[in-house]
DNA sequence: GCCGTCTCAAAAATCGATTTACGCGAAGAC
DNA sequence: GTCTTCGCGTAAATCGATTTTTGAGACGGC
């Protein structure tokens, strides 16, 4: 509790017998210092436990080292998996992340963005909650830097990253006709967003392209555990239910697992599941789930480098990184006859 | 893009007619303004978006309105969901959050916190990643308000949050004696943490209190995938293996079920298990996880809360607030035979 | 009617790091 | 030998919000 006023870069410079610019410029490695005045201002500086104010530094050059980061849900390990991946990132390029939770809401989105911006900081990643984005105007007239993620559909002009939907919908799709299923059933979060539509999509296209009717759709919402109760009707019929289930979120897969186990089907024995998103639990559920990955460290990483070129070039032109996922072939998915996949003609 | 530089104070304060502290004044609710002035002033700044700079604004003040937390994952749900317990908490006071990651090791630790402290925040939240917690030092000299939580074993004389891990563990360990298990296998991350230790001690006092041996205790590591490996000898012979498992956080049930079902055991058929920390994963699994559920929300709420406190009195005393877990029956016990629980004597 | 008091806004000082402007001395050019 | 760079360090101005100080006007008491 030695409650003494942090040292400030004047008490360094009066201690070494230099000036505080002189001081300044050896920190920040910004002029030419002769090579003995700055050993002394190191010197000083550690002996002080000196550590730079970064509000004043701030201030003086109207940018601080950090990025802001606002994700829908701090609960949900996809956006906390983002947010470690975009912190290791930024790790020693000395940029520190403020983060905030728009919890799934327009309004509070718009005010969280807007306070982050009051930081001035160096740089925005948002996981939109929606797909208009309105918080978008407050971005463009604060002239910060923004990449967007994941949910990009109205995001036109600004950088982003993403995956490809289509194809990883797709993927899991091809999986469960590989394996001979015919009556499959999309377990969608909300169907207004992007994204979840392109996933949905993905999975039509293969199924028409097998020569199949549309797969049904059926919505959950974003918590788990409303999710049994709106699937269970689509379950009961043993004759006309599905035989694979393709879960769209990480939340909606543990909703299908936990209503399957309500009703006593036993996965993969009377139905194949593929699920979205790659935990630890998925590995070690029994049995372990077929999945599809998406790659949250690419993620992390290239929005944070697509961010750093647009610190570099504001004026230059926004970028779209899109990866593909992979799938995982685990144990929730078996085979139940001739594979109805359309094979490559050739 | 219109990247015109953002409005400040003397913008407003230019625009409504008046002086810039009188803004500052009607902004900051801080002394009495005429209320025709201050209708003026606030409809000029909602015209103008402006927004406080924060870096001038807490240059000034010398407190900034954020609060810094240091974690040893930003990967694992457990400190995530704390994490997402404050944002909470410090929604709609005014404060935003700056996160970091100490990657569970002691140097990163020193080192994130010192960035940390250069913001001066007007407090820190940490979850140490060893009982030393050697970065005492600097918080002790910067005079920013600190509360421990989880790990606070070393951190005398700071306020601290944590949970009765003696007493958690001594419920795990009950349940599994009242169902008749005598053979418990504990499996701690690491025994050089000390509420893992005390976890340790809860279920130790609990078997000798029922009149049989100490359990054997297990270390297998911080991460999921390395426990199989690592348990495995300890569940192959079936005589001698043990009828019941309590791990001690959630990645060490992870593995608890992974090495089981490698194994060809099946819980709670073969194997009670009961886990530690409680996730959505662990309902929707088959068999759902008997598990002691740790208040993550109300560890976050109180951090916050002996932060306020102590933001608003430095030189109070220091608190230790310390919660009790509840126990989570579900599936993935059973009874085994008669009780061996030591009943209440009266 | 004069003076003291009180209220509230304007003016000015302040926080601490950065950066511009300037000055001094040494090195190089003719 | 004088004049011009050039290198490097210092003093001072600056960023924008807050806070202290100053001052102008209103009001009340005697």
């Amino acid at each position: 509790m030695v409650s003494r006023r942090a040292p400030t870069m004047r008490d360094v410079a009066l201690r070494a017998g230099v000036s505080t610019a002189t001081v300044s410029n050896v920190l920040g490695n910004r002029k030419a210092v002769d090579p003995e005045l700055a050993k002394r201002v190191l010197e000083v500086a550690a002996e002080l436990d000196y550590q730079i104010d970064r509000a004043a530094s701030q201030l003086r050059t109207g940018r601080a080292a950090v990025v802001a980061i606002v994700v829908p849900s701090l609960d949900n390990p996809f956006f906390t998996g983002f947010i470690a991946a975009i912190e290791r990132a930024v790790q020693g390029e000395g940029y520190d992340i403020i983060v905030s939770s728009s919890n799934s809401d327009e309004v509070q989105e718009r005010a969280r963005i807007s306070a982050m911006l009051s930081w001035r900081p160096a740089g925005l990643i948002v996981v939109p909650c929606s797909d208009a984005f309105p918080a978008r105007s407050l971005t463009d007239v604060s002239g910060v830097p923004v990449v967007a993620v994941d949910r990009i559909a109205g995001v036109g002009g600004i950088s982003s990253v993403s995956v490809n939907n289509r194809a990883a919908a797709r993927l899991a799709a091809e999986h469960l006709l590989g394996l001979g299923h015919a009556r499959i059933l999309v377990c969608a979060s909300s169907l207004l967003l992007a994204n979840i539509r392109e996933r949905c999509d993905g999975v039509r296209a293969a199924l028409a392209e097998a020569g199949l009717p549309a797969p049904a759709i059926v919505e959950v919402g974003l918590t788990f555990d409303i999710v049994p109760a709106i699937l269970s009707p689509h379950l009961i019929s043993p004759d006309r239910r599905a035989t694979g289930i393709i879960a769209l979120t990480n939340t909606a897969t543990l909703g299908v697992l936990s209503a399957a186990r309500d009703l006593g089907l036993v996965v993969p024995r009377d139905l194949s599941l593929v699920g979205f998103d790659d935990y630890a639990w998925m590995i070690a559920s029994t049995p372990p789930i077929t999945a599809v990955r998406q790659p949250l460290d690419g993620l992390g990483t290239a929005a944070w480098e697509l961010l750093k070129q647009r610190i570099a070039s504001p004026a230059g032109e926004p970028q779209r990184l899109i990866f593909s996922c992979q799938l995982e072939v685990r144990r929730s998915t078996r085979s139940i006859g001739p594979s109805l996949a359309a094979g490559p003609s050739a």
